[in-house]
DNA sequence: GTGAAAGCGCTAACAC
DNA sequence: GTGTTAGCGCTTTCAC
């Protein structure tokens, strides 16, 4: 007598076959395959299955087709708001599509990250990596052995949806200019992000075109504290317009630029990106718009499509595009800091 | 010859057995109970498993034992600043403990969550729900067929850790009595939640018994515009202070009343509840603590544990403390609103 | 201490 | 159309 845990009545394939009077495959067939069966045949049998409270067991179904229905969404910090909108759409949008799952938080450690990639890669079809943080090398060899698709992360060959800054950051820039300050500073986020470098190398771009100086303010993650104490270093720039990585940092700066007395806009101009806040700061927030939950629907569109495709290797690449959403945190340069 | 996926190259049991020169069986005891093999034949079959790169399918082995491995997260709506935190410890706690945890999302709809339940059933050892909106009935027939901790919600005989706010609320209320406020509102939060009904509750009871008077504004959800749109019944009352169901809430409040030309806390008190927001509110805001993270924790400590002794059916129940944090949302009663 | 064998619940050739 | 059969990869009696 093998395994089996205790007190287990659960009706299986066999309960229903002998009930039905058919065979075990009929009893698979009139779940998986019903048009190859006789009309009657397949109602018969989902009726008895009905009435005994039969359902399937999805890990023998997984044993036997090397397919488990199930997805891993990896994510570098759920507790960050640009996370959650894209994970409930990931979630919905997985559902839909037939497939549970798992739920993987990095805290940001690339090393963690390719561990929980192992350990799930046997229970999974495959994965969505939000904002990776390993190295390129570390996706490709994952990528390789099991249908991967990113999420702002660049890595050729590899399906991934962008979202696309440069536009709003473009736009963010622009309208920092045409208000005329002359030199602004870029308040940088999680090292290995690739949001990051490309909103960096953007506002680096269109601030010199623009005539500006723009000073890098280095970054090491998001959160708000960092944005509070990054003002110090802020104030050390002639700066009088700051872009952050992200709302989270920009909102930290605000709280930090009032705590030395500074009102914004009038004494200093702040944007931050991903509209994760709407206009829950104070003031409300100029920052660039960001489609988290729009991303996150199609990187399982994406994944899904390539499980059904047999996963054939695609190069998806999907790019979603932003723009700048103007509050109150921006205004005219101020003739004299402070 | 059956099913596997093409291309399916990956060391089995077999793979090694035979490579190491022992049966399948061995190989099985050199990971499961080392202990009942020959030391050498441990090391011999590790190093060679090692070698081949082998990894153990855990659907098998959750056919054979009928254990999975897996774990289930059920939450309202993931996108609340309330459950990222819990999730997160969550998730940690049972990676810890060997589990992988799917998550799923209700939207704060019970048929979903229903649904979600018995669909996740057969893949799991067991669930947290965590704020569960589904009825008392609905609960106790899943908690009868699956191991389950509840978080935030009180259901006789099953496994529940609560974050009891009682204490933090009592002080609140006290707070604002203390500061001279005569009538006193409360902004309710989603119907079915237990942690609603026991604030209200305490509202209600503490507020009596100081002699206050208190108001009760029903609010069918938590959402920052919710608040923001409940000032004008807020300001049809004649309190002069509010009590939030969280902070998310009390946030809108806080706008709504901005919006409005009041000044808090000159003209209006606030306090939310949960302290999610930390002091990231202007002006900072006087909330009572929450411990969702230590409530995560705990509740996959009981789960693991319920899981250890073989399910034995626990009535564990955990009550969490907390208490106001004062911060700058709350003043002494105008002598006159307005 | 280790092997042989049966079985977990399901699917997929292959027959008829 | 439907049944037979042989596994998917692993665990666990039961012998030796």
């Amino acid at each position: 007598m093998p395994t089996r845990a205790p007190g287990d009545g659960k009706p299986t394939i066999g309960t229903v076959a002998a009930e039905a009077g058919v065979s075990r495959a009929t009893v698979s067939r009139a779940f998986s395959q019903p048009h190859r069966l006789k009309a009657e045949t397949v109602e018969r049998v989902l009726a008895v299955a009905q009435r005994l409270g039969y359902s399937m067991n999805p890990m023998a179904k997984a044993l036997s087709t090397g397919r488990s229905g199930n997805l891993a969404l990896v994510v570098p910090d759920i507790a960050n708001p640009f996370f959650p909108p894209m994970i409930r759409a990931i979630e919905q949008r997985a559902d839909q599509a037939g497939y549970a799952v798992f739920l993987a938080n990095t805290n940001e450690d690339p090393a963690r990250e390719d561990l929980l990639l192992t350990r799930l890669a046997m229970q999974v079809d495959g994965f969505v990596i939000a904002s990776s943080r390993m190295t390129e090398n570390a996706i490709k060899a994952h990528a390789e052995r099991h249908p991967v698709v990113l999420v702002n992360r660049e890595v050729a060959d590899i399906a991934r949806v962008l979202i696309d800054t440069t536009a709003g950051v473009t736009q963010a820039v622009e309208h920092l200019a045409g208000l005329g300050h002359r030199e602004i500073a870029y308040l940088g986020g999680p090292h290995r992000s690739w949001s990051n470098s490309q909103r960096k190398r953007t506002v680096k771009r269109v601030g010199e075109r623009a005539g500006l100086t723009v000073t890098m303010l280095p970054g090491r993650l998001s959160s708000y504290e960092l944005g509070r104490h990054a003002v110090a270093d802020l104030l050390a720039t002639s700066a009088t317009a700051v872009i952050a990585f992200d709302d989270l940092l920009a909102h930290g700066i605000l709280t930090g630029l009032t705590e030395r007395g500074l009102v914004v806009p009038r004494d200093f101009s702040v944007i931050g990106c991903d509209d994760v806040l709407a206009a829950q700061t104070y003031p409300p927030l100029t920052t660039v718009s960001s489609r988290s939950a729009e991303a996150g629907a199609a990187a399982i569109d994406l994944l899904a499509g390539r499980l059904g495709n047999d996963g054939t290797s695609s190069n998806d690449r999907l790019l979603l595009d932003t723009s700048l959403v103007v509050r109150a945190t921006t205004g005219p340069a101020p003739r004299k800091r402070r």
